[in-house]
DNA sequence: TGGTTTTTTTACCGCTTGGTAAATTCAGAG
DNA sequence: CTCTGAATTTACCAAGCGGTAAAAAAACCA
């Protein structure tokens, strides 16, 4: 009888072999496009086994159902999209520092606009699978975070606001570029869109957060 | 042989009854909740047959198909969603106008936040039901607005800025607070939240967009 | 009231979906 | 090469889906 390869059981875990690491990474991989495009209930496995290249049962073997490979690639997720945030250093230049936050996440945005899309996606649902993920992993890094930027405030070393809201739009404008991409797209075709798009927020966020006597 | 209400046909359009009024009403209601909450492929009609008190086949009596639903909630929603934009006066006082344009999209965000999901959901998938109204409906009232805004920059009403950019900044960051209004719950869930978010965003345009000399 | 039209229900259908059982093929260790 | 376990395919379901036909009921109008 064959092990199932996705283990989750006491048992040995036994590291898996080539064959399942390329199969299972080819798997996400067309899941991602998949789940980013269609959404969860529009997903069908079907799509997913042919982008991948395999057959359908052949993927049920890595993996124990539909939402198995949706919550794998939502835990993937959130690693990755965290670390910008815990890249700002509480030590560094506050303004800086923020701006580099913008940064980060509007590189995000364009090299990973599947991964934006599909946590967009679910969170849009209201984040039936994800729930715990934003109490456990997202809320206390933002909780510090905003902690972070009160302190800079009461330092004085940023003009006043509130630390969350400030959050919440720089995820929503960086985001925006990936989420709504064909909407934006229609709008504005310019070949230099997305410098123009950096500079913006950089002026944005620049004009918002000086302390005063800029 | 019973004429369908849903007509499309070159024949005598007919006004409605009083009962297709109430019941096509009806369905659109609840199949705004659905199609917000789960997306297109989501949405089952006979999740919108229960949440509108009918059955299935009587649904499809009023409409000839699933689509057709939702493509008659998107063309009511276009309407509705451009107004803010429209009201923006090239006459006023350009900072005015713009808070004011803030407010109402945020308003909107407030009272109307299935519509923004329904819009998110959506573009999200790339406006496969909608593509045309994009260039038609949404593009040249923002080309006219971009101008406008430009116009109140060369001016020098307002601090120089990318017109378009400036848009989407304020499209995204009223509404997130519909469309990501479960992660936005998670992170802060102060009774006060509604009017903290307003008083941060027009903190936000004021700073960005104050002519220099305060 | 009776007859006509609109509205609603009952009973389906064909297709797609996520998922399974079991046979088959393949890869690798000895 | 051979044997064994891993990997894959073939052939299926059962349930849910959007949608239809036609009969039944309700509303309307003379």
């Amino acid at each position: 009888m064959a092990q199932r390869p996705t283990s989750e059981d006491a048992a040995p875990p036994a590291k898996p072999s080539r064959i399942q690491t390329r199969n299972r990474a080819l798997i996400l991989e067309a899941a991602l496009d998949v789940f980013a495009q269609e959404g969860y209930r529009g997903a069908t496995l079907d799509q997913i086994a042919t982008g991948a290249g395999l057959s359908k049962p052949n993927i049920l073997y890595y993996f124990n159902g539909k939402e198995e490979i949706h919550v794998t690639l939502l835990n993937q997720l959130m690693d990755r999209w965290l670390d910008p945030m815990r890249q700002i250093d509480p030590h560094g230049v506050p303004l800086d520092e923020l701006l580099r936050y913008v940064a980060r996440k509007l590189q995000m945005s364009r090299e990973y606009p599947r991964e934006s899309r599909l946590f967009a996606n679910e969170i849009l649902q209201g984040a039936p699978r994800m729930g715990p993920h934003l109490e456990t992993g997202l809320k206390p890094l933002v909780d510090r975070t905003a902690a972070v930027i009160q302190g800079w405030i009461d330092a004085g070393q940023l003009a006043p606001t509130e630390p969350r809201h400030l959050i919440f739009s720089i995820w929503a404008t960086t985001q925006h570029y990936a989420d709504f991409e064909v909407q934006v797209s229609v709008l504005d075709n310019s070949p230099t869109r997305d410098a123009t798009a950096e500079a913006f927020l950089c002026t944005l966020y620049t004009r918002m957060l000086s302390p005063e006597g800029h």
